[in-house]
Parts: C-alpha cells; sequence; structure tokens
DNA sequence: CGATCCCGCCACATT
DNA sequence: AATGTGGCGGGATCG
C-alpha cells in the first residue's frame, strides 16, 4: 500500500546529484566509521545508495536517478545482490529492509550486523511485515522522531553525579542516521543546556535539571528583547505603526546577538569559539524558545519568528533567506517538539492559517529568578553547579531589564566542573551585573530592527487583508488561558488565533513530572528546577491540582505498570507531531504538588483508582495515529490489581501498585490528555486533575482521548515518577515514595540491583518506556554517594537502541509478572548494581516487542561494571552501553560499550515469553 | 501547490 | 591535510 510507495521512494529518493561526496558521506554517517573502512570504495552511484539506505538497490524512476531505472540489476555488493532479489520478490521486504536498518540500530534489536542480506532473505516473513507498515517514509527519518529516539536515550534527569557522554558518531551510527543530522539536535539541544559540548565528539548530557533556568534565563532575555517585538507584532494591528521605529535597522552585526546564553564553551576557549557562524543554529533556537517565552499567546508562527530572527542579524531580508530561515527555523521546531516544549498548531490569520508553534513547556518559571525553589534545600544532591550546565548562568539584566543579560553557562564546563559563576541566588538576580555585559545598544538597535520588520510584516499584512485582527479566530484569545501564568496578558494576540484543530492545542501539562515526583519526597535529585514548588508546576499550569494528589505528568512517557499491562500505545508513528511524548502521566505522582513536596512519601494518592487498560488500548490504536499528539487514554477503571496502596516497607508491594498504569506517550501531548478531561470519567479525582490543565485555547484537542489512561493514576500515591526524556524511547521509572523519602536513588541496600519488581512496557509509541521500581529500589542518593552513582546509572539507562515498541522489564524476579511481585530481592549489596536486566528489546522490528530474556528476571548483574568499567566516571559510553547490554543483553554479555553498539542489534532480539506477553500489549502498534 | 524538511555539499574550524 | 562542524539550500515528500 501506500506504505509500501513510500517506502519505495523513499528508497529511491536517492538524490541523483550530490553523489560524489555523498557517498562518502552516508557511509560516514550511517555505518559509522568504525565499523567500515572509511568510505568505501564503492562509489559509483549505484552503491553508495545502498549504503545508505541499506541497500535498496533500486531507485525510482522519479528521480535521476543515475542509475536509471533498473538498478536492481546491479550488482553492487554481494549483499546488495541479495536484497535486491529479495527485493525483487517483494517490495515489502524491502522496506522491511530499509526499515530495518534505518530502526536497527535504534531498537537494536535486531542482529543488525549481520549481514541483513542473509537475513532478510530468510525472513521475510510476516514479521517483516510489521515494518512495512512503518514504512521507512519521509517521516520515519524526520529529525523530530529521531530527535525522540535521541532522547530516549538518555534520562531526562540524569543524576547529577554521572555525567553522561555522548559520543555523536556512536549515537549516529546507533541510531542510523548520520552526523550531520545529531549535530542538528545536539545544536538544539545544547542551546538549552540540556547538553554542553565537552570535546571534539564529545557532548556531556545533562538532562532537564536546569531546563528550567534555561527557560528562565531565555524569557527574562527574551523579553528584553523581544518583548516588545512580540508584543507588536501580536497586535501589531492597531498601532502598528510603528511605534517603534522608524528607523530601521542598523544591522547589528549579527554576532552580536550572539547568544544571550553562552555557552561554556566559549568561557574556556572562548571567545574564538562564538565566532563563527557556528552557534547560528544555537542561538536562532535560544531566539526561538525566547519568542514564544514572551508571546502571550505562547504562539509564534514560522514567518514572524523567521523575520524576527532574520532581521535582528540582518537586514535584508530576502526571500532566499528568508526560506533558509524557515527551513532552520523547522528543524529547531522538531526538537523542541520533541523535547514537548512547543507543538505545531496553525493560526489563522488575516490571510489565512499559518503554520505556527505553540509553546507547551512550562512557562512560568517560579522565581525569576533562578531558583526553583520548592523542595528543600537539601535535596538537591549536587549543587548546581555541578550539574552541569545549568547552572551558572546569570542574568545580569539589572533592574530594567534592558540590556544586557548575559548569561553564561557553562554547560560544557560543567562536565568539568569549572567556573562559572554561579549565581543562583533566588532572588537576586541581579547580582550579577557586572559580569554581564551589557549592550544596551545592541538591544536599542536591535529594537530598531525589529520594528522595522515589524513594520514590514505588518504592512503586508495590511496589504492582504485588510485588517483584521478579529478575522482570526478569536479562539485564541484567551492569552491568558492559556498559560496562566504568561507574563503579560496582552490584547493583541488576536493575531494569532488559533484554530480549534484538533490537534491544535492542548494543554499541556508537561511539566515534569518528575520533578514533581522527586520533590516528593525525595528531591534528592534534581528537582531543582523545581518550579513546581510553586503551585504550578513547570508549566505554570496546575497540573495537578492542589489538592488532589495526583499529579500528572504529562511527560512523555509512561508508565505502565506491573499488573496489567496494558498496552499503550501503539503507535509510533507520530513523531513529531504527535509527539510522543511523554506523558506520563501519572499519577503517581499525582501528588500535589505542594503536598507531595513535603511530604516525600505519602501517598497522596487515593487508592481507589484503579485503571483499566484496557480501554486504553483501544483508543490508543486510535490515536495513534493521529497527528496528534497523543494520547493516551487513561482508563478510568481501576485496575484490577489489588491495590496498590503501598505497602509500605516492603518494596514488593510497591511494585504492586505498579500495575496500574500504563501509559502512553506522548508526552508534551499530555496535557492534552489533561484536557480532556472530558472524557474522563470521573473516576476520580484524578481525572479531574487533568482537566484543569487544559489549555482553554484549546477547546477541542484532539485526542483527548489519550489521557485517560493515564488517569491511572490512582495508583500509587508513592511511587515516583521519573521521567525520562521525553523521546520516545524513554524509560520512565516510578520509585516508590514510601520509603525512603530522599531517595530517589536507588539504595544500594535495597536494590541492589535494579531488579525491581517493575515492568516496563513500552509504549507503543515506541519509545517510552516506563519503568517502576518497586521502593526497594530506591536509594537514596544521599546516602550513598556511590550508590547513587550506580544507581543513577542503572536508571538512567535509556534504551538506546530499542525499538521503541520494546518493552522492558525490570526487576528481578517480578519480572515476569507484571503484576507485581515482590521481587525485590535482590541483594543488598552493592547498591548498585541493578541489575536491570532488563529484557530486551524487541525483537524484530515487527511491532511486537518481545522481550526477552527472562532475563530479566535474572539476576542483577552489576551494573557498576558495566558502567563504569574504568573507574572513571562513567563516560556516557561507557554507561550508556553498558546499561543497554545490560538491558538488552544478558548480564554477561556485557562488556564493552563498544562492542555492545556493534552488537547491539543481535543480541537482543529473544523475547522471553514473558516478554511477549507484554509485548502484546504493546505491539499495538501496528 | 504550498508546507515540510531530508539530504548532503561544501566552507570553515579544529586537530 | 584530515577531520569535525554546521550553514545552507536543492529538491523530494507530504498534505
Amino acid at each position: 500500500m501506500e506504505v509500501s510507495v513510500l517506502a519505495l521512494r523513499d528508497l529511491a529518493s536517492g538524490r541523483p546529484g550530490r553523489r560524489g561526496r555523498a557517498e562518502a558521506a552516508q557511509k560516514e554517517n550511517i555505518f559509522d566509521r568504525s565499523r567500515m573502512a572509511p568510505k568505501t570504495p564503492i562509489k559509483n552511484e549505484p552503491v553508495d545508495l545502498s549504503k545508505q539506505k541499506g541497500c535498496t538497490p533500486e531507485r525510482n524512476p522519479i528521480t535521476p536517478v543515475k542509475l536509471t531505472d533498473r538498478p536492481q540489476s546491479d550488482p553492487w555488493t554481494p549483499t546488495a545482490n541479495l536484497k535486491i532479489l529479495v527485493s525483487a520478490a517483494s517490495p515489502d521486504m524491502r522496506d522491511r529492509e530499509k526499515k530495518k536498518e534505518l530502526f536497527r540500530p535504534i531498537e537494536n534489536s535486531e542482529q543488525s550486523d549481520t549481514p541483513d542480506s542473509l537475513q532478510y532473505d530468510m525472513v521475510d516473513d510476516s514479521t517483516v511485515d510489521e515494518f512495512e507498515k512503518q514504512r521507512p517514509s519521509r517521516k520515519q527519518k524526520s529529525l523530530g522522531l529521531l530527535c525522540q529516539k535521541f532522547l530516549a536515550r538518555y534520562p531526562s534527569y540524569p543524576l547529577s553525579t554521572e555525567k553522561t557522554t555522548i559520543s555523536l558518531d556512536e549515537v549516529a551510527s546507533i541510531l542510523g542516521v548520520e552526523r550531520r543530522r545529531i549535530y542538528d539536535i545536539v545544536n538544539v539541544l545544547e542551546s538549552l543546556h540540556l547538553v554542553s559540548r565537552v570535546a571534539k565528539n564529545q557532548y556531556c548530557w545533562h538532562g532537564r535539571h536546569n531546563l528550567s533556568q534555561t527557560l528562565k534565563t531565555l524569557q527574562e532575555a527574551g523579553e528584553l528583547q523581544y518583548g516588545e517585538l512580540m508584543t507588536f507584532f501580536q497586535q501589531k494591528e492597531q498601532d502598528l505603526e510603528y511605534k517603534c521605529g522608524e528607523r530601521k535597522k542598523e544591522t547589528l552585526p549579527d554576532t552580536q546577538d550572539r547568544p544571550l546564553l553562552d555557552f561554556s564553551e566559549s568561557d574556556c576557549t572562548s571567545a574564538s569559539a562564538n565566532s563563527r557562524k557556528d552557534k547560528s543554529l544555537r542561538i536562532m533556537s535560544q531566539k526561538f524558545v525566547m519568542l514564544f517565552l514572551v508571546s502571550k499567546t505562547k504562539i509564534v508562527t514560522l514567518d514572524i519568528a523567521a523575520k524576527i530572527l532574520i532581521e535582528e542579524t540582518q537586514d535584508t531580508v530576502d526571500h532566499s533567506k528568508f526560506k533558509t530561515k524557515v527551513r532552520r527555523l523547522y528543524d529547531i521546531a522538531n526538537v523542541l517538539t520533541s523535547l514537548g516544549l512547543i507543538k505545531k498548531v496553525h493560526v489563522t490569520e488575516e490571510r489565512g492559517r499559518k503554520p505556527a508553534f505553540k509553546w507547551i513547556g512550562p512557562v512560568e518559571f517560579p522565581g525569576k529568578t533562578n531558583e526553583p525553589r520548592g523542595h528543600s534545600p537539601t535535596s538537591d544532591p549536587l549543587p548546581r553547579s555541578q550539574r552541569g550546565v545549568c547552572a551558572p548562568y546569570q542574568i545580569c539584566a539589572t533592574g530594567k531589564q534592558r540590556f544586557t543579560r548575559h548569561a553564561s553557562f557553562n554547560g560544557a564546563q560543567s562536565c568539568e566542573g569549572t567556573r562559572r559563576k554561579v549565581s543562583s541566588e533566588p532572588n537576586s538576580p541581579r547580582q550579577e551585573r557586572q559580569a554581564c555585559i551589557v549592550n544596551s545598544d545592541e538591544y536599542c538597535s536591535k529594537m530598531i530592527n525589529l520594528a522595522a520588520v515589524c513594520r514590514q510584516k505588518i504592512e503586508e499584512d495590511t496589504r492582504n487583508k485588510a485588517c483584521a485582527t478579529e478575522t482570526v479566530l478569536n479562539s485564541v484569545r484567551n492569552p491568558s488561558a492559556t498559560s496562566p501564568p504568561s507574563h503579560l496578558p496582552l490584547p493583541g494576540d488576536s493575531d494569532f488565533c488559533v484554530n480549534p484543530l484538533p490537534q491544535a492545542v492542548f494543554p499541556v501539562v508537561q511539566a515534569d513530572v518528575q520533578n514533581l515526583s522527586l520533590l516528593k519526597g525525595v528531591s534528592s535529585r534534581a528537582l531543582h528546577p523545581s518550579t513546581p514548588a510553586a503551585s504550578k508546576t513547570e508549566n505554570g499550569k496546575p497540573t495537578l491540582l492542589p489538592s488532589q494528589p495526583f499529579l500528572c505528568f504529562p511527560s512523555s512517557s509512561l508508565f505502565m505498570l506491573c499488573g496489567g499491562l496494558q498496552e499503550d500505545n501503539s503507535r509510533e508513528t507520530m513523531p513529531t507531531t504527535g509527539e510522543v511524548g511523554n506523558r506520563s502521566a501519572e499519577a503517581q505522582a499525582a501528588v500535589p504538588p505542594a503536598a507531595c513536596q513535603k511530604r516525600s512519601s505519602h501517598k497522596c494518592t487515593s487508592p481507589s483508582a484503579p485503571v483499566d487498560n484496557e480501554e486504553p488500548a483501544a483508543k490508543k490504536q486510535t490515536m495513534e495515529q493521529s497527528d496528534v499528539p497523543l494520547s493516551l487514554v487513561v482508563p478510568k477503571k481501576p485496575f484490577e490489581s489489588p491495590k496498590a496502596e503501598s505497602t509500605p516497607g516492603s518494596g514488593c508491594t510497591s511494585a504492586v501498585h505498579l500495575e496500574a498504569f500504563h501509559l502512553d506517550l506522548a508526552s508534551p501531548a499530555a496535557p492534552e490528555a489533561a484536557g480532556k478531561e472530558s472524557t474522563k470519567p470521573s473516576d476520580s479525582q484524578e481525572q479531574e486533575k487533568w482537566s484543569q490543565n487544559k489549555d482553554p485555547d484549546e477547546p477541542s484537542p484532539g485526542k483527548e482521548h489519550i489521557s485517560k489512561e493515564n488517569a491511572s493514576q490512582p495508583f500509587l500515591p508513592q511511587y515516583l515518577y521519573v521521567q525520562p526524556t521525553a523521546g520516545l524511547s524513554s524509560f520512565n521509572f516510578l520509585f516508590s515514595a514510601n520509603q525512603a523519602p530522599g531517595a530517589i536513588s536507588l539504595a544500594a541496600s535495597q536494590l541492589p540491583s535494579l531488579s525491581v519488581p517493575c515492568v516496563m512496557v513500552p509504549s507503543a509509541a515506541l519509545a517510552s518506556f516506563p519503568v517502576v521500581c518497586s521502593p526497594t529500589v530506591t536509594s537514596p542518593l544521599s546516602p550513598v554517594p556511590d550508590g547513587s552513582f550506580s544507581a543513577a546509572a542503572s536508571m538512567n539507562f535509556s534504551m538506546s537502541g530499542l525499538a521503541p515498541t520494546t518493552p522492558v522489564f525490570i526487576g528481578t524476579t517480578a519480572v515476569v509478572t507484571p503484576k507485581v511481585s515482590p521481587a525485590p530481592s535482590v541483594d543488598p549489596q552493592q547498591p548498585a548494581h541493578p541489575a536491570l536486566h532488563l529484557s530486551p528489546v524487541l525483537a524484530r522490528s515487527c511491532g511486537a516487542v518481545k522481550l526477552d530474556s527472562p532475563v530479566c528476571v535474572g539476576h542483577p548483574v552489576t551494573l557498576l561494571k558495566l558502567q563504569q568499567p574504568s573507574s572513571a566516571p562513567l563516560t556516557p559510553k561507557s554507561i550508556r552501553p553498558a546499561r543497554h547490554e545490560a538491558f538488552f543483553k544478558t548480564p554477561g554479555s556485557l562488556g564493552d560499550p563498544i562492542a555492545w553498539k556493534k552488537n547491539e542489534g543481535n543480541q537482543t532480539r529473544n523475547a522471553s515469553s514473558v516478554q511477549r506477553r507484554l509485548e502484546i500489549s504493546s505491539t499495538s502498534p501496528d
């Protein structure tokens, strides 16, 4: 079907043109230098193709492929031939292949390394089919999806202690993409300080701990820079006239603009670094984010953003430049979407609908300063400084904001730790000013430029249409509504109206759940950002009701828990739009924010809420593809499981609680879920919470259904949810809070391994897998340093390779049954070794996931080792891989990361029966 | 047909 | 010079 067709195209798509280098490039990227010889010689056209994609030989006529039509025949490589044959045999296969290749890495599943062809040949069967469905269409290769995969590999809130380094090459090969694409992602992430560059091919993963601060900083900076403008634009109509100015730009040097936030790199190296163009993507990303943050409506249309951004830097706006800018904005937007910070919407303007993006991330940041207050101070294990990136920037703005702000981040350093000024003081932002630079002039000039831009825009608009603000739908209008907190509500929004598209907005809750959860008791790690402290979560939205015990997490992931598994979503397709997300809903967390914080352990929840899975499942399917974000549904029903009450003490019990969940993906979207209250039945209050979130703006969220599932929250009060990354695959963890409040981390004693009796279910979407840990697991960071470390490691595991769907189990014994078993057995020995035995990953790609090895159950392996092979802190590589391996591989296998990579494919294939079961649910995707 | 945005060439930076 | 980075825009896809 269509799919296949698409696939073909994709395959074919190889560009005729570029080839020369292209090939090389591809190789590099994709295959990884490591593996292959450096560019292989195959150079000729055909060859490369094969390389890239995997060899699909044929090309479409469509493009001028050099080969011309029948490529198939060419014998490129032996394997190629095989493939060709195969493909010839069935188109499907071909897709499959392709797909596999793409995903393989990701999933880690398959045997990738082995010669594909062989396998393929053989295979073909049914399993494959599924792949086909998925066809590797362009979407599958989208940056947004890629970003999700990328994010899924790393914990959203890594323990501070560990520094995860990211090797671009490694990631690129794992994800099966060219390195260039990774740069796109990383650059944007870097702009938000989720990562920082450490060295040449190395980036340090910081996670979202600092995101709130970063955003806050950007917001502040943005207000200075763009506040007026945005206002202007937004209102433009009326006044347009240029209130601002007549003068136009003086064109500032671009560079000047330079990022508000510097990256630390610069520090060190400094200056030079900035110089180049480089950073443009980063800068652009920050600016783009600023626009959202200063926008009342939180909606920014691409064209406006492009204009503003262009203008700043340059005055000329030529069309081509505009176009290019827009392209870049799409790139950035895709990444931000994957992060759950924005989502696409359409604005109806006078003229018509325009593509736009709405900010669904946190809006208000609690104090203006940085601090998140919230939980106890103590909580952070690490000083922010350590955290790296995060912290350190300062804003210079003085009272007036105007000028300068400049924050410097040192991300990189952070890893290293060093310098940075930290200023995080709570409330006094200004302090630092000196450090900062001020450029008032620049600022002015920029403003001018902007004004000019605005003017243009206005003119344009005017011309085009007359006025009209009104024309627009006003639906949007409520600016404030959308996000409560937004800064200023200005009247002007009218311009942007949001359509009520289905997709349109949802309320999002994105808060990171984690924070919340953490807050609860633990807080140990990172909460800082915690904006939540305030009552609202990050978003500002209250995701949770205060009163209510539960929180919803939108984050992406989901969770599930033992018990029934439900399924979750399937999907996957939706990459961008829908996003994946995260969402998790869950409840578990549900702790009222405040309350939560305070008490950690407590259960907030009501026991009652059970959830059901089934329903959701159905829904999910529906949802799946929708672009919309999806959501998940939360079943209202209670689940059968016994209850979740937490049993105190015993970790095991906790596990039980888990049962309740499921989740889905969707992160950002999550909100929607919330939004949907309607859907929600009433079951429980919990549901209600959801509702709250919703955004006013969006009247109809598309997918409401989704959320419900999450609703399940009821379950456990005690758990903490740790949100993974937004990405698809991320795993979520729930920890029970009860036990140790502070400890999220695994306690050493308790869990030696991570064995938690939990189950992870993969969401359909792929992405997210939640993991739940029994209370036992938790370890307090504090107590054990090492432990924490280890813990972290364990926790963090990301699945890099996993296929989206794959479910993972963790836990020792318990694993098998989702339900809870108490498995906690584990030994107390080292804290950390978690053995995550995760099962592996899915088997073939086919949709089902399989778990394999029951291993999981097995025993814990010590991760530690894995992780740190060497004494060194874990490098990312080591860590990650290790984990993965752990997951996928059997413990024994774990070994070096590298190997791991290579292997990744192979190993995991098997699924244990158990897994399968799980899979079932998960499979749904297709 | 316009919106998206993948792909990868190629320039510049760094090693 | 080789390799890392990443700007940039052609042109394929999508809707």
